[in-house]
DNA sequence: CTGGACCTTCCAGTGCAGGGGAAGGTCAAG
DNA sequence: CTTGACCTTCCCCTGCACTGGAAGGTCCAG
């Protein structure tokens, strides 16, 4: 199978493949004699973990190392277990300051509910920030 | 006032202060004769009022443009008041966003919780994810 | 008159996940 | 034999807000 009909059938691009392959997350493709990288169906199915992983709001370095581990012939599910652990506390973490932030900017909003431009002098630039 | 000094006021660095001045965010500075940007103490206010915007969310893109709107004359209070409409849209969305991930990770972390490798098949990768 | 602190410009890189496009090779159909 | 679709490598660009560093100029104290 050439590059663009696996891309097509993973859902994705011939040029992020070749990204894939650079970025170690897909092994270097067979060729053809004429250079053309020639894929086994199965490869599909890696494109498609990568895809899940990042569903899962992993990086590309992140299932590289989940793949790495794999290729390796272990199995990577204690370390999956982390960073899924890790992942989870980043997202509590970002889901706070977002919400934080929600709230300054709320108040920020409600106090220009009615803005009065004369009352904003040019040296604060705007009185509601 | 150098440039050095306006930064240490301002609680940044002169880098900075030479980027948002590339950036419009700052007019042009006076220069001494022999070359040197010179700042009138009132710039400071201006550098918290970019910081103002940025603990606002605002993007510097942003900030400009109020600015922009302040020095033609006018007062900025309603693009003020839409671009924190704007930015609370797109923090509720992203709020919606990292939650609907976190439950999907807690779910797929629950499932890992207690790994067992020989079900994993290479195939998938990881039978986690 | 020398050292060091400060300033100038310009170029380049950071992290993330690719996208755009040039210049050229290959392959099958018409 | 040519056309067009596909492939190859190569390098640069995107957004965001800076940051680092090189090469050189300026200013003040000792």
């Amino acid at each position: 199978m050439r590059i663009g009909e696996l891309a097509e059938r993973a859902g994705t691009t011939a040029k992020t493949l070749r990204f894939y392959e650079e970025q170690g997350l897909l092994p270097p493709a067979e060729r053809t004699p004429s250079g053309y990288r020639d894929y086994a169906p199965e490869t599909a199915a890696r494109i498609d973990f990568v895809h899940r992983g990042q569903a899962a709001g992993l990086t590309l370095a992140q299932i590289r190392q989940i793949l790495d581990i794999r290729d390796d012939g272990a199995a990577p599910c204690e370390h999956v277990r982390d960073l899924l652990d890790a992942r989870l506390a980043e997202i509590e973490q970002q889901i706070a300051q977002l919400a934080a932030l929600r709230d300054t900017i709320t108040e920020l909003r409600r106090d220009a509910a009615h803005p009065e431009p004369a009352t904003c002098s040019p040296d604060q630039v705007c009185r509601y920030l």
